[in-house]
DNA sequence: TGTACATCAGTGAACGCGCGTTCACTGATGTAC
DNA sequence: TGTACATCAGTGAACGCGCGTTCACTGATGTAC
């Protein structure tokens, strides 16, 4: 990315889109999507709403910058972590782990718009795929190492099926890990991967809304010891 | 719960509340909470708006009532699976889970409402938290007599503390382990719930979010496999 | 069996609100010669 | 350096919408004597 020489009018136009957007967050993190009105953040600027459509297209491009701006954010929050980590596998699981969480439970708003319930009638612009393999990306190379216990083998004999049907996720897998799709282990690095996934929704997702609230336990001690074990199926 | 003599007035009373509430229903399935709407509700029905405010206080109170609904009838399908289960422990749990994912998957939208992103505004009542504990209960009983792994000693652990500080979660155990709150096995049987619980959010929240679309596996291989990993931990 | 009253379901009008979005327009900034 | 034009930011008025909720009221159903 090159730093490309902006005309004042353009600075200016990106300024204002940040400010939309910065406005909109918060009007996300305080009543939810719900509360995401053109018309307030107008107000909020000091604008007549009109004017917001000189920058957005309508409320729902603007939703769809808020969502795609979230999968990158936290992409490159868990893409940092694995820079930054150790090289030994379980260390670095826990390290992707952790930098997923502590994204997610900094601004529980922006994880809730991208893993939480669904907004009606909105819909997914096409690349929004490509952006949540992104996120999930760095944990592919981490369990392409493992050997996965007996038990998990009807979820690695289904991700190999699927990456040897699916372009997409082979591609996917080969960019993260350099594994051909056929190989037994980019089915491993998937399988790994999804339960990963799956298991930091699980812990992540209860945590973000609330409602261990009152619960006598630390999230952090639940996902570490769930990384642990999972770390422990995969004899990493 | 004898059957009560009603007069005709209240069970017109109570035909309509069902009434109101199968309508609130159908518009929650289709758009979400924020699309259930009191005067909609009205005009399907073929009422007048205010008509509604006869039968509840207003749309808070209507959520709320559709809330408490879906706990109980989580709560009710859990149970029956776990009547009708097997007494082998490890089987007892894949029947649980099993029937929470499919209640889940029934209705997703009944599932978002309970599980999903927290409605803003809206303020549970009091109640909510043992409603909420009615669903797992059931898995309590089935974890108590586990033996969790090493990597589990922290999640245990803390559940410890737990029931010891808290009547409310200690009388929650006892109801249904029969459990003495200060012995190991309510600390287990609480470690071995929660554990559940957030692996069952993990599964269940993506794939009724649709986020497992065009993914290539059945989550209900992911699911049992994540319950027999569990159960392996417990040595059950 | 009949009358007087109380309770309850439901209506229609109205209030007040905020929303997304369109449109014709004004004025400022940038660009070409 | 100056002029003519094009581009763009922003405005104010307006449209149309559905919403939750209150209120005074009508008519039907139930109850007490």
């Amino acid at each position: 990315m090159a730093a490309e020489v902006r005309s004042p009018r353009e600075r200016y136009r990106e300024q204002n889109r940040a400010e939309i957007k910065a406005a909109a967050l918060q009007q996300l993190a305080e009543g939810g999507v719900q509360a995401v009105a053109l018309t307030r953040i107008a107000k909020d600027m000091g604008l007549s709403g009109p004017a917001l459509y000189r920058y957005f297209a309508g409320r729902d491009d603007l939703l769809g910058e808020l969502i795609r701006d979230a999968y990158n954010d936290v992409a490159q929050a868990i893409a940092q972590a694995d820079d930054a980590s150790a090289r030994e596998a379980r260390a670095t699981l826990h390290a992707l782990a952790g930098a997923y969480r502590s994204w997610a439970v900094a601004q529980p708003h922006r994880y809730l718009l991208i893993q939480g319930t669904p907004l009606p009638g909105y819909a997914a612009p096409p690349d929004t795929l490509q952006r949540a393999r992104a996120v999930l990306g760095p944990f592919l190379k981490v369990f392409a190492a493992g050997a996965p216990a007996e038990a998990l083998r009807p979820v690695v004999a289904e991700m190999d099926a699927w990456v040897r049907k699916d372009d997409g996720v082979a591609d996917w897998v080969a960019q993260h890990t350099g594994l051909p799709p056929h190989g037994k282990a980019a089915g491993i690095a998937l399988a790994g991967t999804v339960l990963a996934w799956s298991q930091l929704h699980g812990t992540v997702g209860l945590e973000v809304s609330g409602h261990y609230a009152g619960m006598g336990h630390r999230a952090s001690t639940l996902l570490t010891t769930q990384i642990n074990t999972l770390a422990d199926s995969f004899r990493l």
